[in-house]
DNA sequence: TTAATTAGTACTATAATGGTCCTAATTAGG
DNA sequence: CCTAATTAGGACCATTATAGTACTAATTAA
């Protein structure tokens, strides 16, 4: 199986858990709870997102963490590559390669295209597509987040509050 | 990074060796020298090609390996599929998740689409497009095969003897 | 019957990942 | 100006996964 982290899971859910509710203030606690995903951990892949500029994050006393974009356009790649780095199926393409035989390499022009391939597949999902199926009950809109490893379930009112 | 792993890029650079020599006989032994990958390593990457079918076994004395398709029909996400077992970002899309949200999981969908995209990538680059640039001198073909680990040149002469 | 070879399985060391924690820097509010 | 809240930046350990190795059984040609 081609693997990818679990903390990238999480960004997932993270990122799409925030695509949702950008008008409330977010900051790691909260988010740890509404994700149901440590508070350490989340700290740490909010960072990620952060340095990689998927986030905007204000310090100090009301700090926290907001989309830098719209989540039409964030894609399921930048969130891979923000945590993850490149998406690089073999050592040899990504940037930090010291193989010596780069110059005259003939199967990295194939690596990079199938690397390109994959990016090009990944960067076409976007976090906007990961939001579907809201249930409507009682002017009541329930949205299920779910990783791979856990669920979470976020209630939104119509007035926007967050209960969960 | 989206890892691969190391036995599969050995798997990779085999099969590339074994396409452009299907009149040879191989077998682990040769192979090994050949890619320059220690004996038992080879051992355990053949078995799992053969077991999934890629290549044909013969056991006994005499007996090898061999392609089961030519390789214009083998693909590289057949030979990770063979190695690294189904392609799956994520644990709840492959086929032994115990995910007990399974049935409602909305998520799901949206991984599945994104893995059968990177599947597709990975499914239209054949092993036969793996080998390029063969270089002619003196009606000797050069072939260089290039894990992202090791380099492994191979020398074929006209009537198809190997030395390397 | 013997030698060669793959199949199957089990084991160990190393590396990567996940997860946690602590301290410094920053900012709002009293 | 001081305090509380919050992110930034490292450092750290435990668990897991991978890579790599080794041994035994089954099979087949000579």
């Amino acid at each position: 199986m081609l693997r990818m982290g679990k903390l990238t899971d999480y960004g997932i859910v993270l990122m799409s858990y925030l695509a949702e509710s950008t008008a409330v203030h977010h900051n790691a606690h909260t988010l740890s709870e509404a994700v149901r995903v440590p508070l350490p951990t989340v700290r740490k892949v909010l960072k990620a997102l952060s340095q990689y500029g998927l986030l905007d994050s204000e310090r100090g006393a009301r700090g926290g963490y907001s989309l830098s974009k719209t989540p039409r356009d964030i894609s399921i790649a930048e969130v891979i590559t923000a945590i993850e780095g490149p998406i690089a199926l073999t050592e040899c393409v990504s940037t930090e390669s010291h193989c010596e035989q780069e110059v005259h390499c003939v199967v990295q022009t194939n690596w990079e295209r199938i690397n390109s391939a994959v990016y090009h597949a990944l960067d076409e999902v976007k976090l906007s597509d990961m939001l579907v199926e809201q249930t409507h009950v009682n002017g009541v809109s329930t949205i299920h987040f779910y990783s791979s490893v856990k669920q979470s379930e976020i209630v939104i009112k119509q007035d926007g509050g967050i209960h969960g």
